[in-house]
DNA sequence: CGGGCCTTTGACTGGTTTCAACTTCTGTGG
DNA sequence: CCACAGAAGTTGAAACCAGTCAAAGGCCCG
């Protein structure tokens, strides 16, 4: 089993995929935060959302569809991965069906997390939302750049820096 | 596998799931439109997605964790679905592990569908995400009324009138 | 020690919301 | 089949949340 999987470091904003290139396999977390982010017509870097120890990720948008990806994934921190091919998981689940399971409750898992993110972004302020986040992931807000953080909350740098500076 | 699935019809405006309530299963959409949708604190209602023939929806929020459910469930229009309990689809799966990989597919599809959502809510205006998505679905935008199209985009249904009176 | 990247600050702008009043549509019972 | 009530859609004015722009300050790493 452990010559389907291969283990990757990276560096501080080295990236695992860019966007436009072709996306083969999927990265397990061991250590390290990753952010996936998409560029928009106008250029701007957007984080779709980051990824930290124990999560699954890849490009979901092209996945299986053979289209070059459609977003970037980088290294926020020195990160490890352990990295499966597709043909690789393809083998992994004709000789071992029992992880078909595993891949569709960390899908699932994945899936509640990103309608919940959907959830907050409609029904909170960009004030809330980032009292939210901060109230319950201290830890993670010292963890990442504030220009990332506000790009996840769907706000501008600057206005982070209001929201501290008022109250933290 | 027929005795596993169980079809039943809604009127439109009938609920196949309310906030609170145990949710305990999933639904197959066979035809009409239903959305999923939060309350939030404040007492709004916000269209999460909605789900036409052909996909699969619960609330995956809570589903497995025998919580009681964070989102409704309610027909926009008359609808059929196809509905199999939590213990028959585990039956189902036990039987024909082939299935697995059948669901995992799905959720892969909508779990890239919530991402691009939280793609499109964070690079476009309000008024770019409502040109993008008459532009796409324009048979979509005749079948649901405006101000749950207004609640799924993202913004008052006051703003999508005075948009439509723009240029349409 | 220096340069570039990140963060801060403040003034100005504008897209979107809110509120309230009015009109149009829809469905239900008499 | 019509009448009416409630739901859905429209309109316009005022308010505001958050973005943009520009310039200065802090900090990390080579």
């Amino acid at each position: 089993m452990c010559s389907y999987l291969k283990i990757e470091d990276y560096a501080k904003k080295q990236h695992l995929l860019e966007e436009g290139e072709m996306c083969t396999g999927k990265y397990f977390i061991n250590s390290g935060v990753v952010r996936i982010y998409t560029l928009s017509e106008k250029g701007v870097e957007q984080v779709i959302h980051f990824a930290i120890e124990g999560w699954w990720i890849t490009d979901y948008f092209t996945f299986n569809t053979n289209m070059p990806a459609k977003c970037s994934i980088q290294a926020v921190e020195p990160t490890q991965v352990v990295m499966i091919g597709e043909a690789e998981q393809e083998q992994l689940l004709k000789e071992l069906p029992q992880m078909e399971r595993y891949f569709r409750l960390v899908l699932e898992k994945a899936y509640a997390a990103s309608l919940m993110r959907t959830h907050y972004m409609f029904n909170f302020s960009a004030e809330e939302r980032y009292r939210h986040f901060a109230g319950h992931y201290p830890e993670f807000v010292q963890r990442v750049p504030q220009y990332l953080l506000a790009s996840y909350l769907g706000f501008t740098p600057e206005f982070l820096s209001m929201l501290r500076a008022k109250k933290d």
